[in-house]
DNA sequence: AACTATTTATAAGA
DNA sequence: TTCTTATAAATAGTT
């Protein structure tokens, strides 16, 4: 609609193109804008010119717009294709790998906890042995310290994990592990 | 542009009102994809009809539109997929805690391993106290287990956290058992 | 869905 | 750039 009919392709003069640009950009928005009056409909528009400069129009708000949109497509989405997705794949292969390596560290640190009891145990007995039992305060003079746990260390442990004291030497019960998920 | 000018607002009749909806529709879309041509501009533009039926057109992609948008506005990432992403959300965030998690955990096992060596160290010598260091051939008679760990057991343990190997215990006389290997 | 009178958009020129 | 204007294109109302 001008002097003269026009081919739809890039426009190579640049000022030209610039012009056009500036012309049409003007004649989409308003369009755009009686659509949305007229028709009762929401109209979002981005346009970027050539050299990266954000046009836009949006009856209601992009923000709006963008929400619908995206909230229509994914209904699409899982209509058609109500596989769960490739990226969702792979996050839920990374939590399958991480339990797994969690339920092996575990288990080590079940099996760990074990044995300290039964050295401690035998610690014990051994001790008793070289200073007998009846001395209740020989630990003072001696060097030994029979290795246990304090209270801040034992902090983050788990009650029924927690060792014995070595006042009563006795095995604690196999700890069970207690976690959300295998 | 018609028989007759008209004034841009909501078109009270339903059918006429759907009818120019197709109409400017379609030369909406037409023009987008001409701006986008001629001018080399990136367009995007997404149409909701009344009844909620999602009509669009990208020179690019939509996806494209809305990420540049974005990054232009510089506004969050989320926008871009409020939706689509919730559930993501949720496993990025599982992933976070058993990531928290093992850290924890892993944390607990160094130190149960450095718990065992201070331990086992002691029962070495208390050991040594009981028995003596003299009689190099009475082990098999003791019932003192030493507890250790097997090399299948520390096949996974790091290097630099494996126990030394214990010293071959000595000692002259085999020891009366107080209890039995648990 | 077509048609077409008329309005509107805009290409090219000033 | 901005303004002008001849002409192409879009479309309101009709069939």
């Amino acid at each position: 609609m001008g002097r003269g009919k026009i081919v739809i392709q890039r426009i190579d003069n640049s000022s030209s193109r610039q012009v056009t640009f500036s012309k049409r950009r003007k004649g989409l928005i308003k369009k755009a804008k009686e659509l949305a009056i007229l028709c009762d409909a929401e109209v979002g528009l981005a346009i970027f010119s050539s050299s990266g400069k954000l046009y836009e129009f949006a009856s209601t708000s992009m923000k709006s717009v963008i929400e619908r949109y995206n909230k229509t497509k994914e209904e699409n989405q899982q209509l058609m294709n109500p596989t769960s997705e490739v990226k969702e794949q792979i996050l839920t292969d990374e939590i399958q790998e991480l339990n797994r390596k969690d339920n092996l560290i575990h288990h080590e640190n079940l099996e760990l906890w074990k044995k300290v009891n039964l050295i401690r145990q035998e610690n014990m007995e051994l001790y008793n042995k070289v200073y007998g039992t009846r001395d209740k305060n020989a630990t003072t003079s001696n060097s030994f310290i029979l290795y246990g746990f304090n209270s801040e260390e034992s902090s983050h442990i788990p009650t029924h994990l927690q060792l014995s004291q070595p006042e009563q030497p006795n095995y604690e019960a196999p700890p069970k592990a207690t976690r959300s998920k295998g």
